[in-house]
DNA sequence: ACATCAATGTACCCACTGTCAACATCTCCG
DNA sequence: CGGAGATGTTGACAGTGGGTACATTGATGT
């Protein structure tokens, strides 16, 4: 019986532990998700945990999938804050907020950053790439189309080159030759990307 | 065999370390580089790495540094296969390949890749960022802009944004959520992602 | 009331890092 | 020659972290 998954002896202990594990992740990145530390945070032995998951893996990806939503929602408050009007223009806002938004939630939440996208064995590759912050990008791409701006042959893969810079940034920043960079120069870095990508993807056109 | 110059003890035991390192780092990447199974190879005891190394981040520094020469070694390789004479097409060309170079490297040597970007606490940021890889792209950035393809004030963050391209396609093909995708399918999209980086930076340029 | 199973705890094993101490060699220099 | 100093060896140990075996507690259904 699915039914409610009551708590027994804790109250829904899986959340608590993912919780605890996010809040780890957030500080000290994938590798501070130490299962041990995480059942000690929510009050219970180590082996509680292995009730849940069946490894350390299973809790981080559960942590990752959390984080990738946070990511997703971050992106979102940030395209709906787009005010304009005109189709072309406003699509073109979009995907440069999009990008912003990406960058700047890596920054600022460094720790779930890296845990959304460290790799683990139980998230299979493909079920990613149709799912969150991908298909935001998705949807804005198409937009961009729709108001002329890029040709559909041109929307071919134009996903993945977008996603591939920005996280690049990403991640050059954080843990690349890149961190360390004051933040003046991080702006006008991230700027740069963001606009060398939009005429790149919309040169020949309007 | 070697009958070269076996000074006293070992022979210069710091090169064997770093090597069996580096070798270990190739198939299994940083998690791969564990100090007694290095010592091991190079039939040595455990302790004496200490000898020539603070501890691990020490040695993985040094295999890192070794990989990213490797990376950079590619990367000119593939330049010098550039037979172009028109020299704006010749840099263009050179772009392309400097990126290409980079994303096939790290798809051959995903573990080496990964130790030349794994931080570590004995290197500092800003002495990688002025140093192989990512002189050669400057070089090939410059040769863009004597050739007018780039106004110099275009050139301004050039290179970052060329870097966080490749560098986060690389990423997401190897342990991101794009790994997995069909040699055909990487091919494709890498170069979209090459041609959408040039349109960019040479946009309104002839 | 009692069997059952989920939830939890105690006590392990294993791998890896980093130390320490004592001892064995080899090189070089006075 | 003979000692200083760097180099390498052996063996042990503490600490951390993942994972497993087995026993125990507690809620639930009949």
């Amino acid at each position: 019986m699915p039914a409610t998954t009551k708590p027994y002896h804790h109250g829904n202990l899986r959340a608590a532990l993912v919780d605890a594990g996010a809040e780890l992740a957030r500080v000290n990145g994938p590798d501070g998700v130490v299962l041990r530390e995480v059942a000690r945070r929510t009050g219970v032995s180590h082996n509680a945990a292995y009730r849940h998951f069946a490894d350390r893996d299973e809790l981080l990806s559960e942590i990752a999938s959390l984080a990738s939503t946070q990511l997703e929602q971050a992106m979102q408050r940030r395209l709906d804050g787009v005010r304009e009007t005109d189709p072309a223009r406003r699509a073109r806002a979009q995907l440069r907020e999009t990008g912003r938004a990406y960058v700047e939630f890596a920054l600022s939440e460094p720790g779930l950053f890296a845990v959304a996208f460290c790799p683990t064995e139980t998230d299979d590759p493909t079920s990613m790439a149709d799912a969150g912050p991908y298909l935001l990008l998705g949807q804005v791409l198409d937009e961009l189309v729709e108001a002329g701006a890029i040709s559909p042959a041109g929307r071919e893969g134009a996903d993945v080159a977008c996603w591939a810079a920005v996280h690049g940034l990403s991640v050059l920043l954080l843990d690349g030759p890149l961190r360390g960079l004051p933040p003046a120069d991080r702006e006008a870095v991230l700027d740069k990307l963001l606009v060398t990508i939009e005429q790149g993807l919309t040169g020949s056109m309007g």
